[in-house]
DNA sequence: GCCGATTTGTCCGTATGTATC
DNA sequence: CGATACATACGGACAAATCGG
């Protein structure tokens, strides 16, 4: 429950803005006209709204204003673009979610794995296996590897709630930066054997790097989605950097 | 040619930090050596920071300070999560282009169309088809929806080049702000026409909305990419306000 | 075309809070 | 406990872009 004053006139505009208050393509009001209304910095409100750009609600103008650019987008089945858990989004989305592993064992890092995940070769890890089902079929198809030192106590128990929770409550690590990679794959016999594929023979495959807050690489995890229900947003944002926002 | 301050720190951190300068896992100098180093003041080191977190490279913790996080990945065949043009990208990746325009007429925004793409029922927008050759095989086909009033003078010699440098270069149009969604679609008749898919029977479909800087959406594309060639790449960072950087 | 008011962009300096070691 | 580190917030100054008269 953050109580900074950025995160607040935060969410107050963007409530404004979902509930319709400004309409598309006007501007919001200025910032000195917020600064009264908050009565706070001019920094504090603007720290609030590059969130907001960040987050494609608004855009700026040098010498014209805050401009408005939300359009309510369809519900979809499964979005993503934040570091959401898969029982977050299936309980955000309304859909009744399952977990059940069906792999659970200790490996270290060869060659190959060590490419592709970052890990040093060599170091030990869990590696878990787990399909994830929405609303009774099952829809994904999770290969997650762990350091084995970073998880002191893991067991498959554990791995069929969610693994996030457990790190994050009660190993009191805090989770910071996810690097991601979406590709869409041939379907193996393996992703055959255990989602329903229908009539489709790839796969969207999101592929991921976790560090943990010691800014070390902690998790790499292969997800294979069925590709009905995969759906990726996210908003780009020209910068002086070069880079989105 | 940018010449903030912020801008110039994070442009020399980044090379730094590529150049393995600082080992990964290792802090960086703390904000106090970087403003000494730089004669600036610490919100503007901040800034520059910040960008370095948003982009993947560094990750900070209160306290601790900032911790280099950067790891080279392999260079992939066609890399995204920036605005960049299909021109701009196959340059930096090396590979030879072309473009060649198969569709080039005006419709109108009917019910359907207009729930896809955000453009008010009615609005009349040229429709250009346009095929993406990688190294001489067809491999992105492109659906692009203008909005006539925003595109004075198109013609379809100027969309075999590169709309982006026309609206930008020539018109003087700055584009801002571009809300994208990833999805995996059925091949179409249309598809397999077009473009040589081999034994894949889906696409990777890439939806893009585009606002330009008067804060109107003046375009909406959706770019439908052999799966082989395909990667998207992304970094997500946990923020107080609840969604990613 | 110029001028001035308004608005956002950049940069500076300072103070205080909080986490880490 | 103190020193160091980043996080938040305040205030002011000037530049650059926009728009109306």
């Amino acid at each position: 429950m953050p109580r900074q004053k950025y995160t607040e006139i935060y969410r107050a505009l963007k409530d404004r803005i979902e509930a319709g208050a400004y309409p598309v393509g006007q501007l919001l009001p200025s910032e000195n006209t917020l600064i009264a209304e908050f009565d706070c910095s001019r920094n504090t409100v603007r720290r609030a709204v590059a969130g907001l750009v960040r987050d494609g609600y608004v855009q700026t103008r040098q010498g014209w204003g805050v401009c408005n650019i939300f359009q309510p987008i369809e519900p979809s089945a499964y979005t993503m673009g934040t570091i959401e858990s898969f029982a977050e989004t299936s309980r955000r989305t309304g859909q009744h979610s399952a977990t059940r592993v069906v792999g659970f064992s200790l490996c270290t890092a060869g060659e190959e794995l060590a490419r592709r995940s970052g890990f040093a070769v060599g170091t030990e890890l869990f590696y878990i296996q787990r399909i994830h089902d929405l609303d009774g079929v099952p829809r994904i198809f999770n290969h997650n590897y762990f350091r084995r030192d970073c998880m002191p106590g893991l067991t498959a128990r554990i791995a069929a709630g969610s693994i996030y929770r457990y790190l994050e409550e009660e190993q009191g690590m805090s989770i910071v930066t996810s690097k991601r990679t979406i590709t869409v794959e041939r379907a193996t016999e393996e992703d055959r054997k255990w989602l329903e594929l229908g009539e489709y023979n790839c796969l969207a495959v999101l592929s991921s790097q976790t560090y943990n807050s010691d800014g070390i690489l902690f998790e790499y995890t292969q997800s294979r989605h069925y590709p009905g229900i995969f759906r990726f947003q996210d908003n780009a944002v020209r910068t002086p950097e070069g880079r989105r926002a």
